[in-house]
DNA sequence: GAAAGTGCCGAAAAGGCTTTCTGCGAACCG
DNA sequence: CGGTTCGCAGAAAGCCTTTTCGGCACTTTC
């Protein structure tokens, strides 16, 4: 005597097992249980329950093979890491809503050969569309225009205009730095920053260089360029404190930066942020909260990057393209390293 | 006149189009460019250029629906923005080669619902295979028996013996760090770790409790638990001096606490590693080699973690399933903090 | 009471690919 | 020279689902 239900999920339920058991045809269990208004409530629960008791879930390649959309999506990434993906990850998948869209996740690592393969497996997987992700927020070649599906280029643009880039504003964020300092009293401002082969680095200088102008101040030295590290802050504020003893904060290119530039600072008997006022960039988290005291930091909103591009790709799947860059603002989050208490 | 060659990658390409461009039946262009031994030199040439010339990509959705395998496989974690996800992710996307295998990612958050929501997705997409990524290395609620796809725990292991789970061995990871510790001459060492609610944190004390008991010598004092922060760290050692003036190492449950641990020690006036010798757990490298001197830590090897899940995964899938828990060893990398240099 | 409408269900096609099976001409064997 | 292989190409079935369309049994309308 062969059992009346196969074993639970042993293998692959279809269609067809739940409309034999239910007693009707796979057309009649399709519309059924896709709420389609063409079958009587009766024979709905039939299906229903058949679907249930093989605990039945619908094939998606099948389906999207037919609708010829996926609910899929690629995420080439390039920097996976580092800090800049993941929380981009988080936002597109928040975006997406995990319901109806999953991500395939590649990384790159920097490989232009190793992206094209990828890029050639996601079209063939038939993903909805893509999301390309930088490591640096300097442009980068475009995947193409020809390319079948949406591409949303994210913290890294396109170097093709005609290709959608969601970025960081940096120049803003140099902005809203020495906004900062500057409202709270300082007005002997240095700046620390880090690789200056970067575009991070040049903008955040030039918005600060800017806004300083703006206020009639200009900055105590030169902009001090050296690498994103902790020793590279503690090795340029030392040189900084011995040639200008007067500066009463220092804006650091990165949080890892301002860490070291606040070891630098209490080794020479100088107070954060009673006598020197301290703020990084990226609000990395186990940076600002792991400094005495913790540090004001610029944030730079990955979350929300990671949300807008997939909006953004989203809206070119429904046939709503753009293009250009499109760069959001920033945040400045205050702590103790700015203002006392 | 209608140009002969569609438009490069306009609209999705078939086998069909190949094969009229071809001059044969779709059966044959199939056959010719799956290499498949029953087509004639000249025919799979001419079949194969006309591919070219469409650049044709196979639809993989058709291609699995009829293989039923994907080459896909689904990775679920929980704590994508923490320390252990992304390098088991890259070691997993190592393993699998980018060829054949693409990796869809979901972060549960934590959150059960949410997970048997995103396991329920993965399924319906027919992935091959799941990996489930746990955020703490405590055992976690085994999915179930009855899954209709392999599953493999890394990390943090499933409750259920008959899982397969891949973890670090932390005891063994403390053994060592003592025996490197008692290598370089200390014997009078300390333990200050984070989070007592965290296995790793137990384990790793076990181990090193049992090390040094192998090596005749006890403890400076307690464990002192505490969170997985530099502050802590810091107020940790701090008590510590004042109570244990006479240690000469202390070993420390992560390379945060690690970090606090050594701006304590710097402003007791003691010097690293001289006077007293300090090690962390993780070799988390922004961490390390920010600190002064370079911290010198465990490394828990998440990338050959995820290789090795990956691994078993493939093997599971191609019938050759395990169960267990399955230990991988950990390393000491040298640096400043234990040996001068 | 016939014509038109309604409600439900099933047959069939479609989507792109692989695989088996059939068929056909050529080469081979006896 | 008839019959058997053999090599190669095509027709068709199948994977699983959705959707269109046709059909059947009723009910409603004049």
């Amino acid at each position: 005597m062969k059992p009346e239900v196969p074993s639970p999920v042993s293998r692959k339920v279809t269609l067809n097992d739940v409309a034999r058991l239910a007693g009707v045809s796979v057309a009649t269990a399709s519309k059924a249980l896709n709420g389609r208004k063409q079958v009587r409530a009766e024979t709905r629960a039939r299906v229903v329950e058949a679907a249930e008791q093989l605990s039945f879930s619908p094939n998606e390649l099948a389906r999207s093979l037919l609708a010829d959309r996926t609910g899929t999506v690629g995420l080439l990434t390039n920097d996976l890491e580092g800090r800049f993906s993941i929380p981009i990850l988080m936002g597109a998948e928040d975006a997406f809503g995990a319901d109806s869209v999953a991500v395939f996740l590649c990384d790159a690592r920097g490989d232009a050969i190793r992206e094209k393969h990828h890029v050639q497996a996601l079209l063939s997987r038939r993903v909805d569309g893509l999301i390309v992700v930088g490591s640096r927020t300097d442009p980068r070649p475009s995947l193409g225009r020809e390319l079948s599906v949406p591409v949303v280029y994210a913290y890294a643009p396109s170097e093709d205009p005609e290709d959608l880039s969601i970025v960081v504003d940096n120049v803003g964020a140099g902005r809203s730095a020495v906004d900062h300092l500057v409202s709270t009293g300082r007005s002997r401002i240095a700046h620390i920053t880090g690789d200056p082969t970067y575009g991070a680095s040049q903008e955040r200088a030039e918005g600060a260089l800017a806004a300083l102008a703006d206020h009639g101040l200009s900055l105590v030295g030169e902009v001090r360029f050296g690498s994103w590290t902790e020793s590279w802050g503690r090795a340029a504020a030392s040189m900084l404190l011995g040639q200008h003893p007067e500066l009463d904060a220092i804006l650091c290119g990165s949080d890892q930066v301002a860490r070291g530039v606040m070891d630098a600072l209490r080794e020479h008997g100088r107070t954060v942020p009673d006598d020197v006022a301290v703020m990084g960039f990226d609000n990395w988290e186990i940076f600002t909260n792991g400094a005495r005291p913790t540090l004001t930091s610029v944030d730079m909103n990955f979350e929300r990057l990671g949300r807008v591009a997939a909006q953004r790709l989203f809206a070119a799947i429904d046939g709503e393209p753009r293009s250009g860059v499109e760069a959001l603002d920033t945040r400045v989050v205050i702590r103790g390293s700015t203002v006392p208490g």
